[in-house]
RNA sequence: GCGGGGGUCGCCCAGCCUGGUCAACGGCGCGAGGCUUAGGACCUCGUCCCUUAGGGGUUCGUGGGUUCGAAUCCCACCCCCCGCACCA
């Protein structure tokens, strides 16, 4: 870090600049960024995001608002603690993934201890965000461990059960016998997506035993030909909830996990069903039982009905025992050679048998062909979308096969021969090696966000909301719509205890929905104002709700009522949220629970205020990730680049959601960008004089106004990359377009603008930023400063227009130049006359109202100029153009052309001469009676 | 598959809501010139194709449509990114 780094860094935390306390009166900006996670070093990403956050929080400062941006660390979870254990298990990935962080072999070997690995990295993450220069308040910091913090939550989710938003329930899950958890996509070595899926139980008759296939589609009921078993596997009678049940002795297990009471009574050899016959519900029919070694009796209840027309492994298994390609006794041939498909639904694009047609397809030989996965995949899509159920299927004839699944049951139901369970239709094996399977996870503690009412509610925070850009509103919606219960407890990991039921943690999603508001409160605790054993749920209900009697909840907490006042009213000048800012991954997630927990707890005068959502980081185009190197830290990046030159570099990266492509050039543009900032403002100040101001200062001033007006709707839009390139980009450009027109640079001008130049860039780049106030003579911080006020910067429209005739002249002089042939020395340009200003002015009006063009034509025929090349100009000046020449009623093209006919001259390496119509001396060429207004006619020699 | 967002002139990207000022902003890269002992930095100009007078031609994922006129509006299709839950 450089030593005017670490200045501005001790000036700023010495006259306490970031710590805003309440200022009753005074407007307020409360704005957050969604506390990072602590299993891991803070990167470019995590940079990148709270980068928003915190220009935002600097141009709300400039503007006058009182902002506060508090910061703090998440611990909550089993990730920290789980990569812990797996370091200590020797896991070399996880090693690897600290060492990408830059962290030593010899802090490595301490991270067995997950609070350790927290502790370290959340110490060094605070140093460099510190050295960022973000400007935040850490009088407020916390870990979501702390015990402050635990009281907090658990006053949340007393408070949210006592609203009826806790709701305990039992659902399945795929579980690991051996973690003795649920096991989450990320756990798992194999089976990734796969979810508890259930599955329909059809009893068929078995004597008075029933055997109980599994199926996905029991709309295919009538198209089964006969049943499935596993002659290799065991099987097993059981009582099931009071039935006899046949089903794979492996299906016993995973039915007692799911809560099925199962007596288990007799085992079995699957070959001892096989040529047996077993009567299906609804169709009456007898079907005989065959062998068939793709039946996976691990899976499901390891027997299934066939639907040959329907299915390709049924359809492959029966013609292998037809075509005697398996082995199997003399009766199940039989059988087997008086089966045929029994096609029950009609599909476009395949025949009566879409089975068949499939197999031949991709070419299938036998059933233990793996395309078989792939044409099975195929025909159930394409039957599901498009299949429609016929005669042969009885009541559901003439059903789609979505409708018929739901009608399957109910008939099935009737009949009391429907049952169903769950199972994962893949292999889940977790990252312990072990193989899951579902189960039923009872007493489990859900936020109940299926709740109608609580959804409307969550709507309506979103509604009332900004949402920066617009365009990620509708992902909020959508979320509402489609969000489910969701589990909010778990039993390991780091985190708070559920208050009521000390067996569960609050898991890391759901501690995390409303703690913004714990920012009033932990910077009290952090006082030592305020113990953690005195934040009672009455306490708190007196900060955040303002009930109950302070003095007397002061009393019992052992402080002051001054100071639970204090607290309390921190909070309701704090509250609402005015902006939190993440990126566009946690819409599905966080930031949605964000707002059902406001919804559920605070009035509508203190929901949030403002989301901002931004796009992922990539790197050099790449997805940034550790192991495929090209992991770049915020530490990293910002030794780098410099403290200013890599805020400008994320500023300058991207707007919206679009993805923020990291490129180490840009960075480096950036703060080579920075860095010459000071150089050149104080090089061409030394060039500058005293003198009246002219029409170019006028122009300056003018265009810094328009600068000014886009780069504060930008900002206002977190439209943080727009409003960077105005800033460092365009304005740098105004004064240098400036430097090189005029003659000679005006002192104070220059120092208006620079002025104000100073101040908006400070956001982005604070450290030049109080260099340059500094070096500028300006008082105090410009991190403290005004941002620049529009009256102080007029509009001069016929300085501006002044100026685009210039550039349009130059335009098309250089486009002749260019055309030309032959070497030229000398360009007349004709200033259109006084009538044909008149002329041009009138036909634009009369043509804006409609009115009667050509009588305007007719009034100036004897100029002899075209109408067509007149509607041309005007469509190519444009509006804005049109309109200041209309209201410009001092312009005068001739004059402001001559003034800049020297500078001309030296663009365009030739003489310039500038003359009027009508009053011209040398038009060799008769040109002159071309020129329009803002549009000379030229003529080259 | 479902939900959300996108595809613009070598690259990144603005424009699209509110159609004409759009061959289309800006940055990078590249080319020429200036400055400099040289290089870098910096400054200027150029950078779809054609053109001896400010002009013409073909472009904004693909194919249709609406319109006097479409990068912009409508429809269909293709491709990319994000999310899809017991997890940060």
């Amino acid at each position: 870090m450089s030593a005017r780094e670490k200045y501005w860094l001790k000036v700023w935390k010495d006259r306490r600049v970031f710590e805003p306390d309440p200022v009753q009166g005074k407007k307020k900006a409360f704005v957050t960024f969604p506390f990072p996670y602590m299993n891991a070093a803070v990167h470019v990403g995590t940079a990148f995001t709270a980068s928003r956050v915190e220009f935002y929080a600097r141009f709300k400062r400039l503007q006058g608002y009182n902002v506060l941006f508090p910061w703090a660390w998440h611990w909550t979870g089993k990730t920290i603690v789980g990569m812990s254990q797996r370091l200590k298990q020797g896991d070399a990935a996880v090693r690897r993934a600290f060492e990408a962080d830059g962290v030593s072999a010899k802090e490595v070997e301490k991270f067995t201890d997950p609070e350790y690995l927290a502790a370290y990295y959340t110490k060094a993450s605070r140093e460099v965000v510190k050295d960022t220069g973000f400007s935040i308040d850490w009088r407020r910091e916390f870990r979501t461990i702390d015990p402050a913090f635990r009281k907090f939550v658990e006053w949340q989710y007393l408070r949210l059960r006592e609203l009826g938003y806790v709701v305990q329930g039992t659902h399945p899950v795929a579980w690991c016998p051996n973690d003795k958890s649920p096991t989450g996509d990320h756990d798992r070595m194999e089976g990734e997506g796969v979810s508890p899926q259930e599955f329909t139980l059809i009893k068929f008759h078995f004597g008075e035993w029933a055997l109980v296939a599994a199926t996905l589609r029991p709309e295919t009921i009538y198209g089964a030909t006969n049943i499935w078993v596993n002659p290799d596997a065991e099987y097993s009678e059981a009582k099931v909830d009071g039935e006899l049940w046949i089903v794979s002795s492996s299906a016993l297990g995973r039915l007692a996990e799911q809560k099925h009471d199962v007596i288990p009574v007799r085992t079995f050899n699957g070959a001892d069903l096989i040529g047996r016959y077993a009567m299906a519900p609804l169709t009456g029919k007898s079907l005989p039982v065959l062998p068939a070694r793709f039946v996976d009796d691990t899976l499901g209840t390891g027997v299934v009905f066939s639907v040959p027309a329907h299915a390709p492994y049924d359809f492959t298994a029966l013609r292998d025992i037809q075509e005697r390609r398996v082995e199997a006794g003399r009766q199940v041939k039989e059988i087997a050679d008086t089966l045929a498909p029994i096609p029950i639904l009609t599909v476009e694009g395949y025949s009566e048998v879409p089975a068949r047609d499939a197999v031949e397809r991709f070419g299938i030989k036998d059933s233990t062909d793996s395309r078989l996965e792939e044409a099975t995949a195929e025909v159930y899509s394409a039957e599901f979308h498009g299949g429609v159920l016929t005669q042969a299927s009885g009541p559901m004839a003439g059903l789609t096969v979505s409708e018929a699944k739901t009608k399957a049951a109910e008939l099935l139901a009737k009949t009391e021969r429907l049952g169903s369970m769950y199972e994962l239709p893949e292999r889940v094996i977790c990252r312990c090696g072990t193989r899951c399977y579902v189960k039923m996870l009872e007493n489990q503690w859900f936020l109940n966000y299926s709740n109608p009412e609580w959804k409307a509610q969550a709507k309506r925070v979103v509604e009332q909301a900004a949402v920066y850009p617009e365009d990620a509103r509708q992902g909020f919606y959508s979320t509402i719509e489609w969000l489910n219960d969701w589990p909010c407890a778990r039993r390991s990991g780091m985190g708070t205890k559920i208050p009521w039921d000390r067996d569960w943690i609050v898991e890391t999603l759901s501690d995390s929905t409303i703690y913004m508001a714990y920012y009033c409160v932990s910077k009290f605790v952090n006082a030592e104002k305020l113990a953690p054993e005195s934040l009672t749920p009455e306490v708190l209900d007196y900060v955040f709700f303002g009930k109950g009697v302070p003095a007397s909840l002061a009393k019992a907490a052992g402080t002051t009522e001054k100071t639970l006042k204090e607290v309390r009213g921190e909070f309701s000048y704090w509250y609402p949220v005015d902006l939190r800012n993440s990126a566009k991954e946690l819409i599905p997630n966080h930031l949605t629970f964000y707002a059902f927990h406001h919804a559920a707890l605070f009035p509508e005068r203190q929901w949030p205020k403002g989301f901002g959502i931004n796009g992922m980081i990539l790197v050099e185009g790449k997805k940034m990730s550790k192991t495929m190197g090209n992991f770049v830290t915020w530490k990293g990046a910002l030794e780098k680049y410099g403290a200013d030159g890599f805020r400008l570099a994320l500023a300058l990266t991207a707007d919206g959601m679009d993805d923020a492509d990291w490129r180490d050039r840009a960075a480096e543009d950036a703060k080579a960008k920075v860095e010459a900032i000071l150089p050149f403002v104080k090089k061409t100040l030394k060039s500058a004089k005293d003198r009246k101001a002219d029409g170019l200062d006028s122009w300056l001033i003018s265009t810094l106004h328009r600068r000014i007006a886009t780069g504060t709707v930008a900002m206002e839009e977190l439209k943080v990359r727009r409003a960077a390139a105005t800033i460092f980009l365009d304005i740098w450009n105004d004064v240098r377009h400036y430097l090189r027109r005029t003659k000679s640079p005006r002192r104070q001008t220059l120092m208006d603008v620079f002025s104000a130049w100073v101040r908006m860039m400070s956001p982005f780049a604070p450290f030049m930023a109080e260099d340059m106030n500094h070096e500028l003579g300006g008082r105090g911080l410009v991190s403290q400063a005004d941002w620049p006020s529009l009256e102080d910067f007029p509009i001069d429209e016929s300085a501006e227009l002044a100026e685009a005739v210039l550039d349009r002249v130059l335009d098309d002089a250089r486009n002749v130049l260019k055309v030309v042939k032959g070497s030229k020395s000398k360009l007349n340009v004709y200033v259109c006359s006084d009538e044909a200003k008149a002329y041009f002015l009138e036909l634009t009006s009369v043509k804006q109202n409609k009115g009667n063009v050509g009588q305007v034509l007719k009034k100036y025929a004897n100029l002899k100029i075209q109408p067509d090349r007149v509607f041309k100009v005007l469509y190519e000046l444009g509006d804005e153009l049109l309109g200041k020449l209309a209201s410009s009623r001092d312009f005068n093209e001739f004059r402001s052309l001559s003034e800049a006919s020297e500078f001309m001259s030296k663009e365009l390496g030739v003489e310039v001469v500038i003359q009027k119509d009508g009053k011209q001396t040398h038009d060799p060429a008769n040109k002159a009676k071309d020129a329009l207004p803002a549009k000379p006619a030229l003529f080259l020699e």
